[in-house]
DNA sequence: GCCCAGGAGTGCA
DNA sequence: TGCACTCATGGG
């Protein structure tokens, strides 16, 4: 067992996980069991200092983005004088960017697609259930994400059966073919780069590359545009376009290097109705 | 029964 | 290029 603690100010494990960027977490104990790929932690905080227990302290250390000063960051939302956005950074300091596995983004976030938060969290927990290695962290047994060979050798019933509707196929398309191709090439990429080729597979469209982008490659000057913000960008900052793709751009232009932080606040602002 | 959910693929003008 | 239509599924 590997331990270490974080300031909680800038570290809340509730606002990290509840904003959407990660679908494999639950309630445990006083905080929360969180997985990545093949790694799982419990996350806790007492309100002073926020810990993170482990087996793997460096894979969870870099995971949560801890080298990272939020200071700043939370600071600067402050000065665009958007109260919804304001109000979100005041309440939801402790709220940070994870560094997701590219693969395991990949495959979520094409299950997303027009689906609902609870809903994306049963699917993907049933398809690791499936195909993942059980495995065991605190007397509490968990299922890895399953790799893409498992994936791509699933078949489109195993996906329909796991209650991925109309997306089976996509998760069968692109699982063979990361399995041919795979992703090393992409890692290198700038973020337009990246995106255009994360739009040429099956399934994945702009909000969904601009998701991949930002979680599963550490693109913080995306900023995906789904319904949530598209309310924001009507309601918070009276735009006329309905577009996605050109709110995007609207907001990239605003918010620069800091266009997926900014993001997160407002999409965690939203819905929880700061 | 309806509307909505972290949308995208397709066909047609 | 733009736009309407369609796509499974479960929760509210």
């Amino acid at each position: 067992m590997e331990k270490f603690d974080y300031d909680a100010r800038y570290f809340n494990p509730l606002h990290t996980l509840d904003c959407g960027q990660i679908f494999r977490f639950e309630q445990f104990k006083e905080g929360f069991f969180v997985l990545s790929r093949d790694n799982a932690c419990y996350v806790h905080s007492d309100g002073v200092k926020t810990v993170v227990e482990s087996e793997n302290s460096e894979y969870f250390y870099n995971f949560f983005d801890l080298a990272r000063d939020y200071s700043k960051i939370n600071g600067e939302m402050k000065k665009f004088g958007v109260p919804l956005l304001s109000r979100s950074a005041e309440i939801c300091s402790g709220l940070r960017l994870l560094n997701q596995d590219a693969e395991e983004m990949i495959y979520s976030f094409i299950i997303s697609q027009n689906n609902n938060i609870p809903r994306i969290k049963g699917i993907i927990s049933r398809i690791c259930g499936g195909l993942g290695e059980k495995r065991e962290f605190m007397g509490r047994q968990f299922f890895t994400f399953p790799s893409t060979p498992k994936l791509a050798a699933a078949g489109v019933k195993f996906f329909k059966d796991c209650g991925c509707g109309y997306r089976d196929s996509f998760l069968f398309d692109t699982s063979n073919r990361i399995k041919k191709e795979g992703i090393k090439d992409l890692y290198p990429l700038p973020s337009a780069e990246l995106k255009k080729r994360l739009l040429t597979y099956k399934g994945i469209g702009g909000k969904v590359a601009d998701c991949i982008a930002l979680f599963g490659f550490s693109k913080r000057d995306s900023f995906p545009v789904d319904t949530w913000l598209e309310k924001v960008y009507h309601d918070d900052f009276g735009g006329k376009e309905s577009d996605r793709n050109k709110i995007s751009q609207y907001f990239c232009n605003l918010f620069g290097e800091n266009s997926g932080y900014a993001q997160q606040y407002l999409f965690y602002g939203k819905r929880s109705n700061l």
